[in-house]
DNA sequence: CTGAAAGCGCTTACAG
DNA sequence: CTGAAAGCGCTTACAG
C-alpha cells in the first residue's frame, strides 16, 4: 500500500502562494479572482494532476451529486437500456448514477436502499422488485425523493412514471379484433401487479366496445417469463380450444407461447395471432416477427431521470404521475392471410 | 427546500450522554465499549432513524467503498449482464457501484471517468469503447487500480479479464469441420479490435489442423451488429459461392448473417451452418437456434469485481491476466442432415 | 480581489 | 471503558 497521497487544494494554495480560499473560487469558477491569479492556479491544478474531492466538497455544501438507481432486472433489456437512458440523463446534469440490482427480490431491495442510502444521494429511482413492500420502502428511504418506475408502489406519496398500459393493450385487443378475430385471450402475468391490472383493463374494455364479453376462461394468469409462459400454452387452450388469438403481458411471455405453439404444431401468425408489449430486441427477430407496443425505454430512462432531479429542486411540490406512450408496431405475428376468421358476425 | 437536517453522531451523543467518540465505536462495532452503553447508544440511534454517513466516514479514514463500473455499450444483454454480476459481487463485499455507461464513444469515456474519478473510487473496472485511446486513460485514471474487461486496451499495466477468444473460435471451427464442412468462412468483426484477432487466430488454426489453409477471401469484415452483418451477406458469397458455412464474429453477427441467408433464399442450419460466439438470449430463440459459446457473462462480472477488490488491496503486485472459459453450445444453426458436406476428401 | 477561521460528519490516537 | 482534540479535503461568510 504505498498510495501517494493526493494533492489536495492546500498544495495547490503552497505552490501558488495563495490562501486555499482563492483555488477553492478558481475550483468553482467564481468570477471574484483575478485574472492572473486564476490563470496561475489552473495552470497549477494541471500540472499536479490535481483531481477534486466531490465527497469533500459535499459535505462542506450539504449537497450531493449522485442518484440512486435501483433496478429489479437488469438483464432484461427494457430494463438496461432504462438504465443507460437514465444514467445519460444524469450525467449530463453532473449527477453520477449509483446502482443497485435486486434481482427481484424484496430483502435485497431493502439492503440495496440502505446501503446506497449511506452514500447519500439527492434522489433513488427505483423500479420496484415484484411484490415489494412500499412501506417498507417509505422507512428506509426517509425524505430522499424517489420516483417510482412501471409498476406502482402503495405507501407513499412519490412520484410515479408509468406506461400506457391500458392504452396499449386497448390498441393490441383492438387490432386483433379489426382482423376478425373474436375470441382473445389475455395471456400471462400476474393479478396482483398493477401493469398487469391496467393492460387487462385496456383489453376487457376493448372487448366491450366490440360487444364482446370477454369469458373468465380467458383472462389466464402465469409468471412473466418464457418459460412460464411456454407451460401454460396446453392450459390456455383447455380453458377453451376456439381461442384464436391471444394479447400477451408483455413480449416475453409471447414469445414463450410463440414455442408452446410450435410445440403443439400451431403456427403462430397462420394458425394462431399474438400480440406482445415492450418490443425488445427478440421481438422484431422471432419467427414470425411478433406485433408489439413499443414503448422506447432509454426514452423513459431519460425522463424519470429529469423528473427526479426536478423533485429534488422542488421537493415540496405535489407528486406526479405521468404515463408515457406506447405505440403498436404491427409485424407477422398478428396473422397474415391464413388466421382463421372465426365465429364473427 | 425545508430539508430538515439529518442526524448525527452528534446528536446521539448528546441523547445518550457519552461522546461523539463512542457514538462511533458502537457504529464501527467496536468490542471496547460497554454493553450497556452500546444498548443505549443503538436504542437511540434506531430511535431517531440515523443514517451513517459513510462520504464523511470515508474522507477521515482515506478509504473509499464505491467501484466504477464503465459499460460501452449496456444495451448489449452481454455487458447488461456483466454489470449486474459487477455489482451483486461489490455489493456483497460492501461498495457501492459507480455505473457510467459510454455508448462505444471514447470521447465520453474520458468524461465519464473524469466525473466518476472525482467521486474517489477505489477502484474501476472498464470494459472499453471501440478505438479507446489507453493512454487517455492511463492519464486521467491516475492511480487508481484499473481492470479492463473484454478488450485489450494499450498503454498501461492494468489487469485485464477476456475470453477464451481463440479457443472458442476454435472449438466453433472444429465443430463444423467434424460435420464434413470444409470451404468455412471467418465472417464479422474488425480486424483492429483484439477480440476479433484471437477469435479468427482460433479459426485458422483449427483449419490448418485439418489441413486446410484458408482462403483469404474467407475472411470477411464487418462491424458488429445485426444489420451490418445482414447487408454484408452477399459480399460473403461474391467472394466464394462454395462456402457452406461460416463462423461469426458474435451472436449479432450470426443473427443478421441468418437474416441475410434467408433473405437470398438460403436455409440456415439446412442450407448453410452458422456459429455465433457470446450465447446471448435470443440466441436459443432464433430459427434456427444458434450454436454458440457461452461465457457466462454474470459470472464474469462477479469475477471482474472480485480481482479488482483483489488489486485494491496489493496495488503492488504484478497486474494479472485472465482467460475466462467459454463452452460450445450446439444447437440446429450448425446444421442438421441436411447441410451438404462440400467437397471433403 | 484575497486570507483567516470555522465547520460539514465522521474517526483516531492519546490520555485518563 | 470513555472523552477531548485534531484532522480528512473542501467551502463559506466575514474582514480587510
Amino acid at each position: 500500500m504505498t498510495r501517494q497521497k493526493p494533492v489536495t487544494v492546500n498544495d495547490i494554495a503552497r505552490a501558488c502562494d495563495v490562501s486555499r480560499a482563492t483555488v477553492s473560487l478558481v475550483l468553482r469558477r467564481s468570477p471574484l479572482v483575478n485574472v492572473d491569479t486564476r490563470a496561475r492556479v489552473e495552470a497549477e491544478l494541471k500540472r499536479q494532476h490535481y483531481v477534486y474531492n466531490r465527497a469533500a466538497a459535499n459535505l462542506r455544501r450539504r449537497t450531493s451529486s449522485s442518484v440512486a438507481l435501483v433496478i429489479n432486472d437488469l438483464s432484461n433489456p427494457f430494463f438496461a437500456e432504462f438504465a443507460a437512458g437514465v444514467d445519460e440523463a444524469l450525467g449530463a446534469e453532473g449527477y453520477v448514477t449509483l446502482l443497485g440490482s435486486t434481482n427481484e427480490s424484496p430483502e435485497r431491495q431493502q439492503a440495496v436502499l440502505d446501503s446506497l442510502l449511506e452514500h447519500g444521494p439527492a434522489g433513488i429511482i427505483l423500479s420496484p422488485a415484484e411484490h415489494s413492500d412500499g412501506e417498507a420502502v417509505r422507512r428506509v428511504v426517509g425524505i430522499t425523493p424517489l420516483l417510482v418506475f412501471n409498476r406502482a408502489l402503495a405507501g407513499g406519496d412519490w412520484d410515479f412514471l408509468a406506461l400506457e398500459n391500458e392504452r396499449g393493450a386497448r390498441l393490441a385487443t383492438e387490432h386483433l379484433l379489426s382482423l376478425g378475430h373474436r375470441r382473445i385471450a389475455f395471456f400471462g402475468g400476474h393479478g396482483d401487479s398493477s401493469s398487469c391490472r391496467q393492460r387487462r383493463q385496456g383489453y376487457i374494455d376493448a372487448m366491450s366496445a366490440a360487444g364482446i364479453r370477454p369469458d373468465a376462461n380467458w383472462l389466464v394468469e402465469c409468471a412473466p417469463t418464457r418459460v412460464a409462459a411456454a407451460h401454460e400454452t396446453g392450459a390456455l387452450f383447455e380453458r377453451d380450444p376456439l381461442l384464436t388469438a391471444a394479447v400477451c403481458y408483455n413480449d416475453n411471455v409471447a414469445l414463450g407461447l410463440m414455442l408452446g405453439l410450435q410445440a403443439r404444431g400451431t403456427r403462430p401468425g397462420t394458425d394462431f395471432a399474438i400480440t406482445g408489449f415492450d418490443d425488445i430486441p427478440e421481438a422484431a427477430l422471432s419467427t414470425p416477427p411478433l406485433t408489439t407496443l413499443s414503448v422506447d425505454p432509454r426514452e423513459r430512462g431519460r425522463q424519470a431521470a429529469q423528473l427526479l432531479l426536478q423533485r429534488v429542486q422542488s421537493p415540496d411540490e405535489a407528486p406526479c404521475n405521468l404515463v408515457a406512450p406506447v405505440t403498436l408496431v404491427v409485424r407477422g405475428s398478428s396473422g397474415g392471410a391464413h388466421v382463421p376468421k372465426a365465429d364473427h358476425a
